[in-house]
DNA sequence: ACCTATAATGAGAATGATTTTCATTATGGA
DNA sequence: TCCATAATGAAAATCATTCTCATTATAGGT
C-alpha cells in the first residue's frame, strides 16, 4: 500500500514532458508497484477490479513506457506484461514459467552481477551493438505449475 | 547451404512421434539453420519467397516446437520468433535491438557461462521453481538502427 | 505397384490482444 | 472563471496467430 514513494518520482518524471499523472494512471502504477513481477493490461484490469477501463490501461501503459516509467516484457500468446523500470525497482532478473507464462523478479549475487555487467560492456565494445540494458532470464516451471 | 546435417537429426527426432519431415518443413528448418537469430513466421515466409504458405509455416513451427526442435522467442507487437533448439544450435545468448526487434545470437566466455549455470542451479534449489533453461538477454541498439 | 488409414496442406474464416478513433470530460494555467 | 489542451471511455479497426475443412500426399501392409 505504501507505494514506496513511487508516485512522487513518477509524477516528477511525467511532468518533464507535460504528461498528467491522473488517478487512473496512479492506480496502474500502484498495481505495478504492488506486483512481484510484470503484469499485462488484462491482469491489471482485473487486479484493479475494473475501476480503470481496459483501453485506458493500454494507453496508460504506452504513455508510461514512453516516459521510461515502465518497461515491457513480451510473453506467449502475444501478451505484453509491464513492470516499473529499474530506476524505480532496482536491477533484477527473471524467473519465467514455461507453462503459465508468469514472471517473477529475482536479484542475483553482487559478484556475479558485476561480472555480467563487465561482460556486457566488453560485448558492446566488440560488436556493432550498443547495450543499454540486460537481464538473465531463467525459464522453467513455477511452483503453481509443478 | 550445408544445413549442418540438421535434417538428419530433425528427421530422427520427428520420427520418434510419427511426425513426417516433409519438404515444406525441411525448407523451414533450412531457413532457420541459415539465420543468425530467431525468425518470425512472416520473416520465414518472405525469406522462403512464399514457397511455403504462411498458415503452413505457423503450423510447422508449432509442430517443431512440440518436438523440441525449435524454441520460441517473444518480441514486440505480439510477434513470436523461433530458432533451432540448443541441442542443435549450441548454447548461446541474445542481443536484442530495442528499435527493430531483431535478435542476434552470441556466445559468452566459458568461465562466466559456468558461473551462470551454477547460479541457475542454486536458484533452483532455493525457490519453488525448477529451471530448465536460461539466457542472458542484452537489449540495446543494433548497427542498422544506430 | 495398389489400397487405405492417417498425416499434411492451403485458403480463408475466426480469434484475441492491442491500437485507433472520436465524441466527451477533466485539468492546469492565464 | 475560461480556454486550450490532455485524458477518458466505448466501440470499431488492426494484425499476428490459430482454427476449420475440404483436398492432397504419404507410409505401410498386401
Amino acid at each position: 500500500m505504501t507505494n514506496r514513494g513511487f508516485d512522487r518520482e513518477v509524477e516528477a518524471r511525467l511532468s518533464e514532458t507535460a504528461v498528467r499523472y491522473t488517478s487512473g494512471r496512479r492506480r496502474v502504477v500502484g498495481a505495478l508497484a504492488a506486483a512481484d513481477g510484470p503484469r499485462s493490461a488484462d491482469e491489471l484490469h482485473r487486479e484493479l477490479g475494473s475501476t480503470v477501463p481496459l483501453s485506458s490501461i493500454y494507453r496508460t501503459l504506452a504513455v508510461l513506457q514512453t516516459a521510461n516509467v515502465v518497461v515491457p516484457h513480451f510473453s506467449a500468446k502475444g501478451v505484453t506484461r509491464y513492470e516499473l523500470a529499474e530506476w524505480l525497482m532496482g536491477h533484477h532478473h527473471h524467473l519465467i514459467c514455461i507453462d503459465c507464462g508468469v514472471v517473477e523478479d529475482i536479484p542475483i549475487p553482487q559478484p556475479l552481477e558485476r561480472q555480467v555487467r563487465e561482460l556486457v560492456e566488453v560485448i558492446g565494445s566488440r560488436v556493432a551493438f550498443k547495450p543499454v540494458n540486460h537481464a538473465l532470464e531463467i525459464e522453467g516451471t513455477c511452483g503453481r505449475c509443478a
